[in-house]
RNA sequence: GGGCGAAUAGCUCAGUUGGUUAGAGCACCUGCCUUACACGCAGGGUGUCGGGGGUUCGAGUCCCUCUUCGCCCACCA
């Protein structure tokens, strides 16, 4: 195979293999591109610095920089790539922004899995040579997705790749938080947090889990300490942290307790008294009514223990281990001091059961927060943690979406987004972790905690000498949220590109970041450059397999998508991706069968592949004249037929693919939900290339281009013009045979690429009667086609069909070498002879006779004609009843009733014709 | 517990503001190596539009209700 970037020799057709040879081909292919620069985005050509483009910037949501790629970086990708090319065709200044996540608590995660084979912990390494290690990793290992993205043929600006933990980016973390804390918007929250043992680290609401569980709720009798016969009942999940009790709350209207109220208790387990007191967050329906109260190591018992300044004692460690560990002192009975925190539950079940203590243990469906990164059960633990103020921040981003600024895309998730961010809870962004941006707050000996943009020498409040740094590290959504403005260059305000490119336009991810990701971009956006960072979010489904199950590691029903691309090529994986992209529509997929899944993407390429060999058998050595150099006089009737299907083609594609941007900066509520449905611009595309190209105009040429004169020049125009047109239109899905068969079509210039030629744009209406006249023709043939299928006519057995005289007999007669070749049949006008005939009545009306002399029996085609007839009168008894109900011809618009008129005139001449020919055939 | 969504052919899904006889792809069946393509060509059938009720001249489409499934959020210990 030539090179792809070369003109394409004459004759080719003649050397081409019959199918697409992708192995070959992609990486050559990819490397024309990337040699041609034609990815890169250039801020001079756009409109804001006085060229004559359109910026259109889309940012890769950046994968962690330790992932291989899977078929969910597939199908984001592809959709991502999809948008991109058709932009960059459309003649857009086009900026798909590449890049790795530094992907905190997860790539500490790993390298401590690594370090624990040569059985160490990263205490045993120590902090520094701990991040040492992970940086090694991460440019030993890490950006290999990036590297597999290209060979899926992701058209991204490879020369702006970006890292979350670069010196840029990190500059930019530093610069916000350093931002908002200036502004007040960040601040040092002592309060119950969400812990994850095994991290060791604390986590945001977003990143601890729920998961449902079957539990135990133990009531457990805490006897009065004046009178031990007396007592409270509570009820608990967690009986190992009454040892943290320091109060038992009642409602303040709850009768059955309200002379308790003020009594005081005999702590279980630990023997202490602790007071009865009276709050309105208990539910008296729940449990017993009785509430122990463990301010440490629960989110809403610590705000009870704040309204009624109780002691906060803490007894589980930060590894999850019961012990005196703040304020305790006293309350850890010796069996339980040191073990793991679900171990002493089950010891301290016992010890109360032996204690009498126990009064009942029932079943209980709840649900436990766990740590998304090791499913470890979350610990509530009271904690000192910074805190980003969230309702300021959110505020513009819910007007955005509710005003039309920026739009979700399916609309259903504007809702939940909605929902979530009118309810939205204080974001904690630091973690105990070593993997990440340090917190650059220093603490000097005067305690002065400031933010500094600069490593400082000294306290800026004070002078003093002896500082001390945060040792945490920032939440890794704390710099991915940062993504479209520090990818750009903020805060860089001289940035060419974030002068051209921001803010980006189209927001590809799934939904299960839209909180975690999407929302905080959309408060960075507004916080630190005062607008969206993009106006439209499109949500994809998920891959799944025939079970419905997500695809993953652990459960072995994943699809290496590099494995697709070795045995069916990057176009047929892309294929099937979009071809089943319904907006925000899951993506089902076979692991069990590939074929199933990619034969029909890799046979569509190879079609494609054969209807340019066929175009370049047919044009030989000869140079084939420019499209627009054809007089249009000229054109056939096919010619004006496939020019109309491509128009109707383009127009389609451009729906389904939808307005690139909202016109004045706000998604009018009837554009809101349009385009972006990327299955239906697919199945436009197709259908027009096989079903309507291939199928039908390559047919009808096919015995013009025998004869040299100038009609065949006309047809070989028109046959390289739409193709052309066609693999324009495909080219965004399928780039790399679409490109590989442009480089050879006449005309091809050396050098230029499909990736940057012109995206196709309508010619206009084509005259009705004529693409009228060929569908005629194909309707025809279809009828013919189906009738000698019906009767079992040999396929070599020539058949007769008669028509009556007048236009449409006209059309047959001028193209019956057509259906001769493609029916098999020779078309008469007049009256057909007597005897057993076969009858089609065309969609339009026209009447077609087959005279069936010898190969079939009357009874067939009675009993075919009786049906026919019996279901039409059927549809036109019911038609004719609606229109002799006068409610429905006054209520009903005009047109509705005029349409069903002259349905009704048309249905009832067609019924007769039907019913003579059965009295004539059958009777 | 609150919110959102879905249920249409064996499978995955379309079905625009209610208006012909509800569509597509895949799968399946039959016949063809008709020289661009067997990774192809031609033909074919399949639906009580989840159940029930209502509004309307007319409901897959709007309303109510039930059933099933999914998603998001949440401080029932």
């Amino acid at each position: 195979m030539s090179e792809p970037n070369q003109t394409a020799p004459a004759a080719a057709g003649a050397e081409l293999p019959t199918h697409f040879d992708f192995k070959a081909a992609e990486p050559a292919i990819s490397a024309a591109w990337e040699t041609a620069g034609a990815f890169h985005a250039d801020p001079a050509r756009t409109k804001r610095f006085g060229g004559d483009r359109d910026p259109f910037t889309v940012l890769i949501p950046p994968p962690n920089v330790t992932a291989v790629l899977h078929v969910g970086h597939g199908l984001n990708n592809t959709v991502q790539d999809v948008l991109v090319r058709w932009r960059r065709m459309a003649g857009d200044e086009t900026l798909w922004l590449p890049g790795t996540d530094h992907a905190g608590i997860a790539t500490q995660n790993v390298v401590e899995k690594i370090v624990a084979k040569e059985g160490k912990t990263r205490f045993d390494l120590g902090r520094e040579a701990f991040v040492k290690r992970t940086e090694e990793f991460v440019a030993e290992t890490g950006g290999q997705i990036l590297q597999q993205l290209k060979s899926i043929g992701a058209s991204a600006d490879w020369t702006r790749t970006a890292y979350t933990f670069s010196p840029e980016l990190s500059r930019a973390v530093r610069e916000a938080f350093v931002r908002l804390h200036e502004k007040g918007l960040v601040y040092r929250g002592h309060r119950v947090i969400h812990w994850c043992p095994r991290c060791l680290t604390s986590l945001s609401d977003e990143e601890a889990e729920f998961h449902d569980s079957e539990g135990k709720l133990y009531l457990v009798r805490y006897p009065l300490a004046d009178d031990p016969s007396n007592g409270i009942t509570i009820a608990t999940t967690r009986p190992e942290t009454i040892l943290a009790d320091v109060a038992v709350a009642v409602h303040p209207d709850d009768e059955r307790y309200s002379a308790l109220v003020g009594q005081s208790l005999t702590l279980p387990l630990v023997g202490i008294t602790i007071p009865v007191i009276a709050d309105g967050y208990v539910e008296r329906e729940f449990g017993t009514g009785a509430l122990k109260i463990t301010p440490a190591h629960d989110a809403n018992d610590f705000e009870v223990g704040k309204r009624h300044g109780l002691a906060m004692p803490v007894v589980i460690s930060p590894e999850g281990k019961v012990g005196a560990i703040a304020d305790a002192e006293g309350r850890i009975p010796k069996e339980l001091d040191g073990l793991d925190r679900f171990a002493a539950r089950r010891k301290a079940v016992a010890m109360l059961e032996a204690s009498g203590a126990l009064v009942k243990i029932e079943n209980h469906k709840h649900s436990v927060r766990k740590c998304y990164r090791c499913e470890t059960v979350v610990e509530p633990r009271l904690s000192d943690q910074w805190f980003v103020k969230m309702a300021p921040l959110a505020a513009p981003a819910l007007k955005a979406v509710k005003d039309g600024t920026i739009r979700l895309l399916p609309e259903k998730w504007e809702k939940v987004y909605i929902n979530w961010l009118e309810g939205i809870r204080d974001w904690n962004i630091s973690r105990q972790l070593w993997w990440g941006h340090r917190v650059p707050v220093w603490t000097c000996g005067n305690r002065h905690a400031l933010a500094y943009r600069e490593d400082p020498a000294v306290c800026r409040s004070c002078g003093d000498k002896q500082l001390e740094q945060d040792p945490d590290v920032f939440d890794t959504w704390f710099s991915s949220w940062l993504w479209p403005i520090s990818t750009l260059g903020w805060p860089d305000r001289d940035s060419k590109d974030l002068k051209a490119f921001f803010p980006s336009d189209v927001l590809v991810t799934a939904p299960e970041i839209l909180f975690f990701w999407v929302a905080r971009m959309i408060f960075a956006g507004y916080e630190f450059l005062g607008r969206a960072p993009f106006h439209t979010v499109y949500l994809h489904g998920t891959v799944r397999d025939m079970q419905h199950r997500k695809m993953s590691k652990s459960l072995g029903n994943g699809i290496d998508p590099l494995d697709v691309v070795e045995r069916y090529g990057a176009d047929a994986l892309r294929w099937t991706l979009i071809q089943g992209m319904g907006l925000g529509v899951d993506v089902m997929l076979d692991p069990s069968d590939l074929d199933k899944s990619f034969a029909p993407g890799r046979n569509f390429a190879t079609k494609l592949w054969n209807i340019g060999r066929f175009i370049l058998l047919q044009v030989g050595d000869d140079g084939v004249q420019p499209f627009e150099q054809v007089d249009p006089a000229a054109l056939q009737l096919a010619d004006r037929w496939i020019l109309g299907r491509l128009d109707a083609a383009i127009a389609e594609c451009d729906a389904g693919l939808g307005p690139a941007r909202p016109r004045d900066g706000h998604w009018p509520q009837a554009e809101r939900q349009l385009g972006l449905r990327l299955d239906a611009y697919a199945e436009s595309a197709r259908r027009f290339v096989w079903n309507e190209l291939a199928d039908w105009y390559v047919e009808a040429v096919k015995s013009r281009l025998g004869e040299a004169g100038a009609d065949r020049e006309v047809a070989r125009a028109v046959l390289v013009h739409v193709f052309d047109h066609g693999l324009r239109l495909l080219h965004p899905i399928m780039p790399f045979v679409t490109e590989a068969l442009w480089q050879r079509l006449p005309g091809a210039v050396t050098g230029r690429l499909l990736a940057t030629a012109a995206w196709p744009t309508s010619d206009g209406e084509r005259p009705v009667a004529e693409v009228g006249n060929f569908d005629l023709l194909r309707e025809a043939i279809d009828a013919i086609r189906a009738l000698r299928a019906q009767y079992v006519v040999a396929p070599g057995n020539p058949v007769r069909a008669f028509v009556a005289a007048g236009a449409g007999a006209d059309v047959l007669i001028a193209n019956a070498a057509l259906v001769q070749r493609l029916a098999k049949c020779r078309v008469h006008v007049g009256s057909p002879p007597g005897g057993a005939a076969a009858h089609a009545v065309l969609p339009s009306g026209l009447e077609l006779v087959l005279p069936l002399e010898g190969m079939v029996d009357v009874a067939r085609e009675c009993a075919r004609l009786r049906g026919e007839l019996d279901s039409l009168s059927k549809q036109l008894d019911a038609l004719r009843s609606r229109l002799a109900n006068e409610k429905f011809t006054a209520k009903a618009p005009a047109a509705v009733v005029d349409a069903e008129r002259a349905k009704e005139r048309e249905w009832s001449a067609r019924t007769e014709q039907l019913a003579a020919k059965v009295r004539e055939l059958c009777d």
